[in-house]
DNA sequence: TGGTCGTCTGTGACCGTGCACAGAACGCCG
DNA sequence: CGGCGTTCTGTGCACGGTCACAGACGACCA
C-alpha cells in the first residue's frame, strides 16, 4: 500500500489548538485536570485536522488491543451448517461491542492454520479469546494456555485444563428428551450419537443411557463423527437394519434428526406413528421438518454472551473462578409433533 | 489487564544471539545480506527466548496491519438465515488467510453501530475492507470512501460510487429461471419480490419482467422487505387471494420459496402439479424442500474469494479498474422437482 | 598499493500514543 | 509575605518494531 496520505496525529491537534501533546492525550482519555478552555480548543482542533486516533500506536503504548478473538475450531462446511455457532457468535459480538471491544473471528479448519492463528493471537492483536467447540487435547487450546491469553470456552474444557467456561447440561438435557420418548410408551429406542470426540457428544450419549436404564441396548447405538444431515440419513438406515422393530430414536442434533426423518419416511415408517424421533438444538431444522421435531432448546446466543462476558471479566482483572464445574445454562425440551 | 509478564522483544533476541537489532529485523523480514552464521544464531535465539513478533509495533512502524475488514450490513437475524453470507465469508477468509492477512468480521446491525465501526476501520486496524450487501446510499460505504480505505464490494454499488466489485447477473439469472416456468407452459405467473432496496432485489424483478414480456402483470407482484421464510408464506397467501388461478411463482430466494411452498401446500395446491415454483440461491433449503426446489445456483464462495482478491490487489498497488460493470460470475439454473 | 564493489552489520531516528515527573499558576491561610 | 495544596500544563521516555545510513571487511583488479 502506498503509505497513505499521512493522517493527522496528536501533535497536529496540539499545534492547531496551541497546547501540548500531553494535554491532548488527557482530553482523549477523559482525564481530570484539563481547563475548559483547553478542552474546547482541542475538540475544535480535532475536527479541523480530521483527527482519528491511531489504534496501533495506542495498542503499543498500552500493551492491549481492545479486541477479542472468537476462535472456532470447526471444518468450514460445518461452520456453515451449524446453527448454534452463528448464534453464539452473535451473542459474543453483541456483548463485546457494547464494551467497546472488537471481535475478530478466526476459523481454524486445517491443522495448517494452527501456526498462523497462534502467531496472530500471540501477536498482541487480541487481549483475549472466546473458544468454541474445543476438542480433547486441542492444540489450539494448548497454545492459548501456553501464552496465557485470557480465554473462556463455550463447552466444557478437556480434563485437566483450568479455564472458565459456560455450557449446558448436555447429559441432563439428553436424559430429559429421551424420557419424552419413554413416557410416550416407546420400548425399543436407539440413538444416533454424533461427535463423541467432544464433551457434548459423549455427555448426550450418557444422558440417553441414564434415561433408559436397564432398557439401554448397546446394539442400538450408531456413531457418526460429524453433525451432518447425510450422517443422520445413513445412520438411520443402519439402525433400521439392526432393529426393524425400532420405535424410538434420539438423534443428537436436529440436522442429524432431519436426515434420520428422511430415511424413516423413505423406509415407509410414519413419524410419530411407527417411530418417535427427537433431536437436539432447536435449530431451524426442527420447525421446518414435517412433522416438526421435538427437541432441546439450547440458549446458544446467551452462551456467546456469557462467554464474552467472562473474557471481559478476566481482562478487567476480576477474580473469575475457573470453576471446574463451569456455568451451566438451562435448557428446555420443546415438544412438537415428532414425539 | 495486568500488563502481562512482558514478552521477549527483538532486543532480547539480539542480545541472546550476540548481534544487533537490525540484523534480527532483517532475518524476520527475509532480507538479503545476512550471513548464514548470524541467521542460525538468531533463529536459535528466537526459540530460546520464545520470541513472538509484536504486531502492534510492526503496524505502527509500517503503517499497515495485514488485516482486512469483512463488513456485513445486515440485521443480526438475517445474518444467521442467509446462507450466502456464510459462504462469502468463508471464501474471503480463505483467500486472505493464504495471503497471510487476517479477516475481521464486522456486523453492522443498528445505525448506532455506524460510528463505532467507522472509528475502528479508520483507526489503522485494517488495511482494507470487503463489504457485503451495501444499500443504496449506505452510510457505511460512504464512510469507507471518505477515508479512502481500499474497498471491494460483493454486489453492485450504488450509482455514482466508483469501487471495484464482483457480483452475479441477477437480472439474467432471474430471467433464465423464470423462463423455466414459462417453458413448462405456465400462464399466470407471479413473483414474490424481496429486498427491492438492493440492486439484487430490483434486478431480479426486472429479469422476471424480461422473461414474461407482455404476459407480465403488475398485479401479480408481491413485495416484501426481508428475505425471510415467514415473508414467503405470507406473500404466497396474498398472491393466492389476488389470483386463485395462479400456476407459477418465482420467489427471489430459497428461504422465501420454502415459505411459499408451505403456504401452497396448506392451500391444497400441489407442487409442481397445480403450481410451479422456483427459487434463488441454491441454498440448503432448495435440496431439503419436498419437492426439491428448482433454483439458481449462485457461486457465493467464489464471490467472497474474488472480492478478497480485489482488495489484496488494491493493497499491492495493482491498477484495479473500478470498472462500473464490475465482474460478473456465472450462475446456473438448477432444475429439480418444483418446476 | 590503492580503489572499487559487493556483502554484511550496527546505530540512530522515527512511527503515534500514554504516562510519570517536574514545575507553573493560583488561591488560601497563618 | 512565605509556605502549602490544588489545578493545570509541558517534556522526556517508553512501547517494539522498521528503515536509512554509515561503515567494516574481504575480494578483486588495475
Amino acid at each position: 500500500m502506498p503509505p497513505s496520505p499521512r493522517r493527522a496525529t496528536i501533535r497536529d491537534v496540539a499545534r492547531e489548538a496551541g497546547v501540548s501533546r500531553g494535554t491532548v492525550s488527557r482530553v482523549l482519555n477523559g482525564e481530570r485536570y484539563v481547563s475548559d478552555q483547553a478542552r474546547e480548543a482541542i475538540e475544535q482542533a480535532m475536527k479541523v485536522v480530521g483527527y482519528v486516533p491511531n489504534t496501533a500506536a495506542r495498542n503499543l503504548a498500552l500493551r492491549r488491543s481492545r479486541a477479542v478473538g472468537f476462535v472456532v475450531h470447526e471444518p468450514h462446511a460445518l461452520f456453515l451448517e451449524d446453527p448454534n455457532i452463528g448464534a453464539i457468535l452473535l451473542g459474543a459480538n453483541t456483548v463485546l461491542s457494547e464494551a467497546d471491544h472488537q471481535m475478530v473471528t478466526i476459523v481454524v479448519d486445517s491443522d495448517r492454520d494452527n501456526e498462523r492463528v497462534a502467531r496472530y493471537l500471540g501477536g498482541g492483536f487480541v487481549d483475549g479469546a472466546v473458544m468454541v467447540s474445543a476438542r480433547q487435547r486441542d492444540p489450539m487450546l494448548q497454545a492459548l494456555q501456553a501464552m496465557s491469553l485470557p480465554t473462556a470456552l463455550v463447552g466444557r474444557p478437556p480434563a485437566g485444563v483450568e479455564v472458565p467456561w459456560v455450557g449446558i447440561d448436555n447429559r441432563g438435557a439428553a436424559r430429559a428428551v429421551t424420557e419424552q420418548l419413554v413416557r410416550s410408551g416407546r420400548e425399543r429406542v436407539g440413538i444416533i450419537a454424533v461427535g463423541l470426540d467432544r464433551d457434548s457428544g459423549a455427555d448426550r450419549l450418557q444422558g440417553f443411557r441414564d434415561a433408559l436404564g436397564p432398557r439401554f441396548d448397546q446394539g442400538l447405538v450408531v456413531e457418526r463423527p460429524l453433525y451432518e444431515y447425510a450422517a443422520g440419513r445413513d445412520a438411520m438406515q443402519e439402525l433400521l437394519v439392526r432393529e426393524p422393530a425400532l420405535d424410538g430414536v434420539f438423534a443428537t442434533s436436529d440436522a442429524v434428526a432431519a436426515g434420520a426423518l428422511e430415511a424413516l419416511l423413505a423406509a415407509g415408517r410414519s413419524v410419530p406413528g411407527d417411530v418417535s424421533l427427537v433431536g437436539f438444538d432447536d435449530s431451524t431444522w426442527a420447525r421446518r421438518c414435517q412433522p416438526a421435531l421435538t427437541t432441546v432448546r439450547q440458549p446458544a446466543r446467551e452462551l456467546g454472551e456469557r462467554a464474552a462476558a467472562l473474557v471481559l471479566d478476566l481482562l478487567a482483572g476480576k477474580d473469575v473462578a475457573a470453576d471446574p464445574a463451569g456455568t451451566l445454562l438451562p435448557t428446555d425440551v420443546v415438544v412438537r409433533d415428532s414425539a
